[in-house]
DNA sequence: TCTTGCGCTTCTAATTCAGAAGCGCAAGAG
DNA sequence: CTCTTGCGCTTCTGAATTAGAAGCGCAAGA
């Protein structure tokens, strides 16, 4: 598995540690925004083939991989061994990414 | 070369054809965020080979088809057939990542 | 006991990305 | 004019990532 991009440390794409490249390397890789998009739409903690329904059928694989790297970053945790939750750093994500929601439906009435 | 994701219409992912699954597939593609980020950087009209050095050296064959994806999606445009620059919308994305700039430095200070 | 569903892993094939090489062009140097 | 340099961008091949099916061990019902 490969490493996760944690700020501080040199990431995939730059070796300069700010925190902003670390971010964007993380939630650039397949699926992660979704994830975390869809581990707090559920509000309670959801469980893996649950999470992979509502991620439209993802890999699981992939899934498994993901979820590691955000319990890693401390974005996601187990909540009992059996689901899974957002941190409230998650939490806090999430709340950063409604703006690129308003923007999205801005984006939708430009087409 | 893959489709670029567009709003009302179904997207890898995701066959709602609602506009944040449109932009979370768009954005969660490799490099894409960075590419953003860096044209507004800039400020000015930047040169393909420029952005290159910006995003770290990343892979010409990418960068060529991740600009494509932009203009598709109305987000960058060619300035004059020879430097990118990112639309007003493209502006507005930018704007609507501010936060999550911000995240990624209490991210930082969390580690 | 038998089925069902769970979290998650493991495998292989398809897709995507990385990195080097190079094309055609234009601008300057000699 | 010729030569070099750098440009935007494409085209290749091998490496990395993702997709998708299959299945493991476990637990809770029927």
């Amino acid at each position: 598995m490969g490493t996760t991009p944690r700020p501080g440390r040199p990431v995939r794409g730059s070796d300069t540690g700010r925190p902003v490249m670390a971010a964007l390397d993380l939630l650039g890789r397949r699926w992660t925004l979704r994830v975390i998009w869809e581990l707090h739409q559920g509000g309670a903690p959801v469980g893996f083939r649950d999470l992979q329904r509502r991620c439209d059928a993802m890999s699981s694989s992939v899934l498994s991989t993901r979820l590691a790297e955000l319990r890693e970053a401390g974005i996601a945790a187990p909540t009992d061994g059996a689901t899974w939750h957002l941190t409230p750093l998650g939490d806090d994500l999430v709340t950063a990414m409604g703006p690129l929601l308003d923007w999205s439906h801005a984006w939708a009435e430009r087409q």
